[in-house]
DNA sequence: CTGAAAGCGCTTACAG
DNA sequence: CTGAAAGCGCTTACAG
């Protein structure tokens, strides 16, 4: 007998106000609806479906044959109003468009939607205006929200800390689950790598103003460059885009380096674009590295020396930790620093002789 | 006297028992504290904040006056329940991390936010049992569903479309909307260059064997070649990937033709990258095309020749038709195909007598 | 224009 | 283990 056919008996069976309640309703069935078929009390079918083990087998069995046969799923609306939990979380980012959150967005999706979580995607524009607006927007509909470069103030995160669980990534703040790369392996690597290649004056082009992990880089990088003796100058601040490293390339011109490292990939690109245009040989003339690893990062010619991250990881973490804070998760998500790895490739090089 | 001082003032005059209220609820106000301050009644607070124009202007003000200055925010979950909206709509792609992605889920975002809607983003992965997993865990809570380049049967998505409104981008399916670039014109003028350059044997590399798309652009190239003489294989089926695009190369060869048109730019791209690796000179012995100028076209040597997609407003119309079946807009969403332009750059070129 | 009441579909103390 | 009841925070006929 096809599946079908068994259907088709069975709905003939059904008792006709069931039948009909639910057909007006549009074809969805309540636990009412089942509790009748089952012939119990709806609590008792709200018990048998969500809490296993609270209810005897017996009892179980019978509620769950009736939820089969119509059909059941839970109203996720009408369950998030008595528990105060929507079973959603947001994720900020600052541009969608920035093959940095690819990986991001993957890992947080995968892990969340394996919890039975929903993952809402927004994005800010690179504008704190809007990112603010589009947290409020967000805040009242999800369980936790995970930043991601965010362009928010230490006070208003902690604010919002207080409010709903949050994770941040790629920002420290005092008080507030994080999840940051390991920033001075992947840097001391970097510039050992230059210093190898007979570099003694950098550039470092640096991100938004706003960035914690783009101040973090640089830090890092005046305590690598001053051990390995190398002159090094900020550059900056400048949009972490591809335009944003174009625009920058004369004031590096300027400062008559033989290196630059961009805040990320995206300025990198935009450097190693505009050096191209102007003549200026990479990595002959000028070394040029970028930070994360994204999409794009092999495709250019040449292809860009970076210090990959693990993008995917970091949100599968912060989603971790906000699961964790929600009192879902068993074990606790790990917390030390996520490893980072210098990957060299044609943008870098020895210093030219000619 | 600055805001938070008038702030201050005002909750020093709450009257006890709401003050309290709220604070046990964890800082929310809702509607019956809002209706206790202003002396109204709860519906007539719910009316004066939904349906401006439904309560007379005096009322009107004190509710509001009163929602101020409680921070009012509407629960969306409790909204949801009695009007079965949640003011949500879902976007199911196939792999967040294709580039053609970006452009599609900006414009939604934008446009689904500046309604007052929420986008979630759903990933199934190339997958398509994922794919209907997922789409059920998330069709009860969305009020409306967009499938970018599903692998679902057309039976299942009227099915969907049946329970929830439901728009297709790149595919056609009888009775369902649909946002749909205009195919022919992309691919005459790309056939057209390629003659033009002199290729006489070209081959079309296929995406994947349910895409809607592909199959179509496959048909208007078929009709283009015959038109301009020119003799035409199909290679494929192959992942929309750049490995799948990497992987076609000894076919290609196989094949004998000089130009290659690729299902979409990431295979083109694999391609390119094969190519070079296997030294055969692009455009010089072979020229290669894709489709949709995504992000990374412009940066792999040679740079690819495409046909560019308007994706964001793609994404832009898929959300104004799911509003528009929801009601919610003035004015119809706009019908006709998007317009899609080629783009000539270095990977194209004229046939090596060489 | 506004109030009083019922209802949306669940969950969860409280009894038994 | 199970039932009866109250409640989550809104909306919306129904009266007046």
């Amino acid at each position: 007998m096809t599946r079908w056919g068994l259907e088709e008996t069975m709905d003939d069976e059904l008792p006709a106000d069931i039948a009909a309640r639910i057909r007006k309703r549009g074809g969805t069935a309540t636990i009412y609806d089942i509790a009748e078929l089952a012939g119990v009390n709806p609590s008792t079918v709200s018990r048998a479906l969500s809490k296993p083990g609270r209810v005897s087998e017996k009892t179980e069995a019978k509620v769950r044959a009736a939820a089969d046969r119509l059909d059941f799923h839970f109203n996720p609306m009408a369950r998030a109003l008595p528990t105060g939990r929507s079973h959603t979380m947001g994720l900020m980012v600052a541009d969608i468009t920035n093959p940095v959150i690819f990986g991001i967005v993957r890992g947080a999706e995968q892990t969340a939607a394996a919890a039975g979580y929903t993952l809402v995607i927004a994005e800010s524009q690179e504008s704190g205006d809007a990112e603010d607006e589009a947290i409020s927007r967000l805040l009242p509909s999800v369980d936790g929200l995970i930043l991601a470069t965010t362009r928010l103030s230490n006070e208003r995160i902690s604010q919002l800390a207080e409010r709903k669980p949050v994770v941040l990534i790629n920002r420290l703040v005092e008080g507030v689950a994080g999840v940051l790369p390991d920033v001075e392996e992947g840097v001391r690597d970097l510039v050992g790598h230059l210093a190898d290649a007979g570099h003694t004056s950098m550039a470092y082009l640096s991100g938004p103003e706003t960035s914690w992990i783009s101040a973090r880089r640089w830090e890092v990088m005046l305590d690598a460059a001053e051990r390995r003796g190398i002159a090094l100058v900020e550059i900056g601040p400048q949009p972490p885009t591809i335009e944003g490293g174009r625009q920058a390339l004369r004031r590096v011109q300027a400062a008559r380096v033989t290196a630059v490292i961009a805040f990320n990939d995206l300025m990198a690109i935009g450097m190693i674009q505009a050096a191209t245009t102007a003549s200026i040989r990479v990595p002959d003339d000028l070394s040029i590295a970028g930070f994360d690893d994204i999409f794009g990062s092999e495709l250019i010619v040449p292809a860009l020396t970076t210090v990959r991250a693990q993008l995917q990881l970091a949100g599968e973490r912060a989603v971790g930790k906000i699961l964790e804070a929600l009192g879902g998760t068993a074990e606790p998500a790990a917390d030390e620093p996520l490893a980072t790895t210098l990957v060299v490739r044609g943008s870098t090089g020895a210093v030219s002789r000619g």
